[in-house]
DNA sequence: GATGAATGAGTATTCATTCAT
DNA sequence: TATGAATGAATACTCATTCAT
């Protein structure tokens, strides 16, 4: 399911087509903005230029829409890292620090997704969300966390499992920032101060869990 | 601002006197039900027993009163830390696992209160309730992350702004992962498990930072 | 309940003075001519000349308003036989012709009140709309047929119980035949000769039933 | 036009061949279940598994499908009586019990067609359908209340017309408690007890009117 | 004959807010 | 303070009908 065809495509820029992709595409927009309790029907059709039956004609409500969302946008991240994510790297540093670029890249260019993926934990729950990732690319998580991983970098008396957990957590806590930051600077985040700022609390990491 | 007066009372156990902390009752169980879009403002004149006017002779309209029950909470939860926290405690560990614990009883004894705060962040960004915080009780986070530390527990080689930043936020993904256990076990959090699993998470950031 | 103050006012002549009434009069017209699921509430407010949201003030929804009409149109039946008609009359036939004309009457004076009665079997089934007519005065049925009746009139070799119920559905006959009449020549009906049918019928059998 | 062809197959039991058929039996089956208003159009091709588009290739519209349904199941049950009535039987209580057990054995045998019928009285006037009727079968309904009947049974005092209406009368009232019946007990209607209390009716207006 | 995408006016209902009392 | 009748724009959703293919 994941990496397949057209739905690949750089949504954003495409050239929408079909009336169904100007409906995703001021679907997405608009959930990006509002979260889907406060989104309005009427304004998707509107931005999407089409009638108010025809969302209906596609999606069975609302709640249908959205899930489809869901789908269409963790197909498209999980197709990127399963494409572009070197799974022969041993170390989970530079591993990690992969996914988070590659995320990043896919923030950069479809900033309209990277704010709607945050809305989705409004209705659903973080497990809910991670099974619905893990159906579309299975055992993603697992092949991050442990394919070819070299634990034996790890010092001696360190719970690697829990390690890894604070890393990916503070991965995830530099990743908030970034994206706040984007806001406040209205959407150019310097992906290189970025990096920068990465690598620093990486190496603080390093150093504490690696030999 | 903080600990004063009649604000401070244990809000549900309170015997609800007047009209206006019946309407803050009331509207703290539906925007913790709904969030802000979905609650109902006729909701909680039913809940709270007064008449659908009365609402907004003491608030200007449901944002007004949406934003007083953010000033209002945080009022509560600020005040307690600055009642009981000991800001004598030198050892960052140990303060923060106070710091911890007096939020975790607060969301124990009173779960309306714990539910609706996770809602805040659907409309303000984590940096505008910071600041809120801040406003209420000034310095409070810099008085918890620097008045009486002792940095030289950490290792000379530690960033230790950094280091005590991955510390907080590995808290805070303890307290979300809490919260989602509890949302799954229906509202039971068993405390000495979450203490335990907390206690090993510092030890290992313990080992990675102090001396 | 039956009999009580304003409501058995005569609610089309009625100076419209309550906006509730308004609704109910409308709501009448609008019922009765398009029964209840192609009724429309816009036509309803626009026709009462009140707002879209009132009537969801006073009534919880479409189906409240149309069972409160039952209930109101009943109750202006019933009330008008119960004070009405003659209870000491001891010859079903002639009792059975007051209780007509009684209903004439009042067909004669709200048309629309008329005009609405047979839209209420569409959705409930006559032992529903029985139970409720019933509900409001109670016994009457019982009574009309009952009540102080002479069945000593009968033929002995004639089932009384039977034989009623084919005078009872004779005259329901006669009454949708009127009903016809009046829709086919636009509303004005002739009492006096709606009388001498319904007379003829009758003699027919007396003579059928009666020593 | 009656007893013709095609039509005249048993349409439920019939294996549907044509997809204008297909169409018509899903009509009947919603159409009897909510009536004309309430239809969806869209429940009518889905159950009759053709193309929304076909359905307005064989009717104009939703009116027009409604019409021909009406055309359809009298011209179906004229045809019966046409076919099957004795109508050199002389008695008419004889002759109308006859009509009776046919109009029952229909529909004891297509429920969907009887459902149907009662929907027709929803929006057509009892002379309009009357009237359509007579349009199928001309003259049917005075060949069955005059065809060879013998007047000459009947109490010479008696008004014959006036007291046929009323055995016509009483005979349906008891076909609509039958109905009612059927449907409280869930579509099985016991013919036996029926056929007895039809009889005993019968002969009450039997020793009422026949000499 | 046959399809189904597309339309847009229509539906009942909700809701924050106002205001005369 | 306090009420609750009244507003009207907004909501998600339905549906008969059209039409290019």
């Amino acid at each position: 399911m994941v990496g397949g065809g057209d739905l690949m495509k750089d949504i954003l820029l495409d050239v929408e087509s079909s009336k169904k992709e100007k409906i995703i595409n001021a679907a997405i927009v608009e959930f990006s903005k509002n979260g889907f309790e406060k989104a309005s029907t009427n304004a998707i059709v509107k931005r999407a230029g089409v009638s108010k039956g025809l969302i209906y004609h596609y999606f069975e409500n609302k709640q249908a829409l959205y899930d489809y969302l869901i789908y269409y946008v963790f197909n498209l991240v999980m197709g990127e890292i399963n494409d572009k994510l070197n799974f022969n790297e041993p170390d989970i540093f530079k591993r990690f620090k992969e996914v988070a670029m590659i995320k990043m890249e896919i923030s950069y260019h479809h900033p309209s997704i990277y704010d709607v993926i945050p809305k989705f934990y409004e209705d659903k729950s973080y497990e809910e969300i991670k099974a619905l990732a893990e159906s579309f690319s299975p055992n993603i998580y697992q092949r991050i966390f442990s394919e070819n991983v070299d634990y034996s970098l790890f010092k001696d008396e360190v719970d690697v499992e829990k390690a890894m957990k604070i890393i990916n957590w503070t991965i995830e806590k530099i990743g908030e920032e970034g994206m706040q930051e984007m806001v406040s600077t209205q959407g150019k985040l310097d992906l290189d101060s970025y990096a920068s700022k990465f690598d620093s609390y990486m190496q603080i990491l390093k150093n504490a869990f690696y030999k």
